[in-house]
RNA sequence: GUGCGCUUAGCUCAGCUGGAUAGAGCGUUUGGCUACGGACCAAAAGGUCGGGGGUUCGAAUCCUCUAGCGCACGCCA
């Protein structure tokens, strides 16, 4: 169905043709003065100069011809030019009904669907996940899940970084402590065992401690090195080693981001496009696109227009071993040569923009990518502490992801207790240890995503645990009350279904009705922008002018059963909307708190 | 040095792509509970939108200069 600003803009350019003015004059806006008009057009003011005529007079005319609307009840010109609007009661009512009955609320789905792929989360095997994958796990999430809505074909992947120098540090410091094993025998023919020779808390120890060793020890250094290049170069037994640490670990990094609520199609790594990268280096030469430069291997992407100097994007080091951009250009073409998709979206530290900014040119430029390929990258903010400088621990050192989220439950946990006491009903451990879990998580991701991407943000416990305010419990809560509401209606024998949403009867109704026409426009903006703190924004509107249409009406002591079905309608539908956009947040709500 | 980004209420953030009196939350002050869940609602106070100049009927928004802060600038990822 067509977006509801659409629907009475149509209305207003008609009325702008039919007083002589040009139609694209009569584009109207959610009102920024609530207190005089619901809507605004301010087409006379632009219009003024054209025609040659004082902006009040055009509005006038135009508000003329709209005196009998079937859309707008009110229609009045206000000095300078404003063009003050409210719609009728059963024209909204009778939108909210069709977007109850449709799917998706009538959202628009495009003709065409592009194919995106998303690649977020981007940990690497061996190493335990830190406040610093937060974000990447919580946008790019949230991201997918809007792109998706948005009726189109999402892959997301997660892109570890499997295949580096860390790996032959661990296998390194492995040979040093058990030299015994078969993987270290060069002559072992065999079977490896099904086994893993560590588990998941030993490898998290292994990889700091090698790390820590190599950096003191050159010839460990080396070893660790040799140890690499073997591993790339299909040594047998370190393959195995390597299998067994990618499957310890890629079971480990699926359980945590399980608890975040976060799902990847694609468990690819840099691994993966290992043996496609000779072959692209050799065309990228043959082409001419590559050359060498103070030894290592180069593709020139600075452009006329530029304003300031790009480097080349290096392809090569000066030891002929890849790098970064090498597996990430060689991951475009794979996924192009696999996938085809219209559009690539990556989702980094912003201060990687730069470095984007030369892959994408280097892909377009060596033909990796179309044309009309669309290469996208989300650079986001660093999240900081309450003192304004990137989140640590008390102590100094990088937060581990499931330490913060153990933080938040606990504290979700005590204040659901508590509350469970000040209200005097029983809950049992596991159901506020449960909750506790969707809420603590509603309030992390709530208060990421409520900031724009791509600025930092100050991560404040508190505040995000809050139930009161902009956060994620504040919105969970009023889902939990509608639902309250909703089966005690259906306790007391009332029908759920084919219930009509019927006509406001007063303002703070209608208010909510206007805000759940919004959804929409807001969705199309979300999707448009790459932009999940939009949803953020809408939802906490809606929650507002939920409560307050709540606050102010007595719903199942109503006597009207015509009206309380209505009612029942319309908080539904507003339920529906706000469950939908959690989910495109990546959270749920509980059924109590 | 060059480039990019940021600067809005005491604090944390919005601001629908140029419109009327710049909005929320927290905090502060005040009012409303036999509760369809008060984790709510209503109201007050709080601002030279970093600063200067420009564009125009009209600027937080566009241009320009400038200050402060952050970040990035070939062999890390």
């Amino acid at each position: 169905m067509k977006k509801f600003l659409d629907i009475i803009s149509e209305e207003m350019k008609k009325a702008f043709e039919a007083a002589g003015y040009d139609p694209e004059l009569g584009k109207v806006t959610l009102s920024n003065r609530p207190d005089l008009c619901e809507f605004q057009c301010n087409g006379a003011m632009a219009g003024a100069k054209q025609y040659h005529k004082a902006p009040i007079m055009i509005a006038n005319e135009v508000a003329d011809k709209l005196q009998d609307s079937t859309v707008f009840s009110e229609v009045t010109a206000a000095p300078p030019g404003f063009l003050n609007l409210k719609v009728r009661e059963n024209f909204i009512t009778a939108y909210m009904n069709e977007m109850e009955q449709s799917d998706k609320f009538g959202l628009v789905m495009p003709d065409k669907p592009q194919k995106i792929i998303i690649d977020y989360g981007g940990p690497n095997v061996a190493k335990p996940l830190h406040v610093g994958h937060l974000r990447s796990a919580i946008i790019g999430e949230s991201i997918k899940r809007i792109c998706r809505y948005a009726g189109h074909d999402v892959i997301g992947d997660i892109h570890l970084g499997d295949w580096g120098l860390q790996m032959g540090l661990i296998i390194t410091e492995l040979k040093q402590r058990q030299p015994e094993l078969v993987y270290f025998d060069d002559n072992y023919t065999g079977e490896y065992p099904a086994e893993a020779p560590f588990t998941i808390s030993e490898l998290e120890e292994i990889y700091p401690t090698a790390s820590a060793k190599s950096k003191e020890d050159e010839a460990y250094k080396a070893a660790a090195m040799e140890a690499t290049y073997k591993l790339q170069n299909g040594a047998r037994g370190y393959r195995a080693l390597w299998d067994h640490i990618i499957a310890v670990s890629v079971s480990d990094l699926k359980k945590n981001y399980a608890n975040l609520n976060v799902e990847f199609d694609l468990w690819k790594g840099e691994s993966d496009v290992h043996d496609i990268i000779p072959g692209m280096v050799e065309k990228m030469k043959r082409d001419g696109f590559a050359y060498e430069s103070e030894g290592a291997w180069v593709v020139d992407v600075k452009e006329e227009t530029d304003t300031k100097e790009i480097p080349p994007c290096m392809i090569l080091k000066s030891d002929g071993a890849s790098l970064y951009n090498t597996t990430d250009l060689a991951t475009i073409q794979d996924r192009m040569e696999t996938y085809a998709p219209d559009k690539l979206i990556y989702l980094t530290d912003k201060r990687q923009d730069l470095y984007f900014e030369q892959v994408f040119r280097c892909a377009r430029k060596t033909g990796l990518v179309k044309d009309e390929t669309e290469l996208v990258h989300i650079g986001f903010g660093t999240m900081n502490g309450k003192d304004g400088k990137p989140f640590k621990t008390r102590e100094g050192g990088v937060m581990r992801l499931e330490n913060l989220i153990r933080e938040i439950n606990e504290e979700m946990s005590r204040k659901i207790h508590e509350n469970a006491e000040t209200k005097g009903y029983q809950i049992d451990t596991k159901e506020a240890e449960e909750t506790a879990r969707i809420v603590g998580l509603a309030a992390i991701k709530y208060g990421d995503l409520s900031n724009q991407a791509s600025k930092d943000y100050i991560f404040d416990m508190d505040r995000f645990t809050s139930f009161e305010g902009d956060t994620g419990p504040y919105i969970l809560y009023t889902i939990v009350r509608i639902k309250s509401i909703l089966a005690k209606y259906a306790e007391q024998g009332g029908k759920l279904t084919d219930i009509v949403i019927g006509e406001a009867a007063n303002a703070s109704e209608k208010a909510l009705m206007l805000e759940l026409s919004q959804f929409h426009a807001m969705m199309e903006g979300a999707f448009e922008e790459i932009a999940p703190h939009k949803i953020c924004a809408y939802i906490y509107d809606l929650a507002n002018a939920f409560n307050k249409f709540y606050h102010e009406t007595k719903i199942l002591t109503e006597t009207d059963d015509g009206k309380k079905a209505g009612w029942i309608a319309l908080l539904k539908l507003t339920k529906e909307v706000l469950e939908t956009c959690i989910e495109l947040l990546g959270f749920s709500a509980p059924e109590r708190m």
